[in-house]
DNA sequence: ATTTGTGAAACTACCATGGTTACATAATGA
DNA sequence: TCATTATGTAACCATGGTAGTTTCACAAAT
């Protein structure tokens, strides 16, 4: 998780500053300055997440599948995240060891105790919150 | 922050049932696995961040730096983790786009306050508390 | 039917990481 | 003083993940 979870979240708030109109990846990669085959990949995978949809054809694009201020900043970290991508593997210790042998599942426990805290953190804030700031900061 | 975070709770929790004794890289290797030098490589980063210290020579080798019961996983983790290593780098936004344009530093913001809570999870259990964990759960 | 735009595959380049070897340096003890 | 032990550190390779790019098939709208 280090650029596709900001990129992700710009997507999806410019989703929303778009008001409803469908966003071509084109449009959008020109906002994020990266290439639009690129954007479309992110977008597959929010739309996986059930965070946007898509439509082909000409006036096609992305659209938010629900409401910015029911779209949060967790949902999007669980969207952008592979499974076991903050879970740190450990490269099999050593089993005669009764530490190596313990060690790895009671991180998993402690770590994944810290996981929640911080996608609790995360889900405080919604791309409503995100798009209302900007518009006051711009503004 | 992957395997290097759980390897270096592994070490020092290692160093904790070691019992004052200075252990040595070899030795620890054989724990978690791997390579000697890769465990110097760690507790070099370690002792930077004043968890542990090493002592060269004959009967030399890692020790903690201080009592296991004032080593937080938090500790631990900060001392893993380079700057900006969970903080993501937005590739360059189009300054042109008022959302590119702020999108950025509000995001650090959000991500600057999850971070703390998940360390906050994080300096809820020590070193003392894995090995005493362990120990129980062995027993 | 033409145009517009997504979905998806294939490929390259790059960087971080783990892993490994080798060697200089420091500390200990005979 | 000298051999031994162990750290500190540099150099190097292999691997995997990621960003970036190109290309094309397919779907939808006029």
């Amino acid at each position: 998780m280090n650029t596709r979870f900001a990129v992700a979240v710009h997507i999806l708030t410019l989703l929303e500053a778009n008001a409803g109109k469908p966003a071509t990846s084109e449009w959008i990669a020109g906002s994020v300055d990266t290439n639009p085959a690129l954007i479309r990949r992110q977008l597959v995978q929010l739309a996986k997440a059930g965070l946007t949809r898509s439509q082909m054809g000409p006036g096609g694009g992305a659209l938010l599948a629900r409401p910015a201020d029911r779209i949060t900043l967790a949902d999007v970290y669980r969207a952008v995240t592979a499974e076991d991508d903050i879970l740190p593997i450990h490269p099999s210790p050593n089993p005669r060891c009764p530490i190596g042998r313990n060690i790895q599942t009671l991180l998993e426990e402690r770590i994944g105790a810290a996981e929640r805290a911080l996608e609790a953190e995360l889900g405080r804030t919604t791309i409503a919150d995100l798009t209302e700031t900007i518009s006051r900061r711009a503004g």
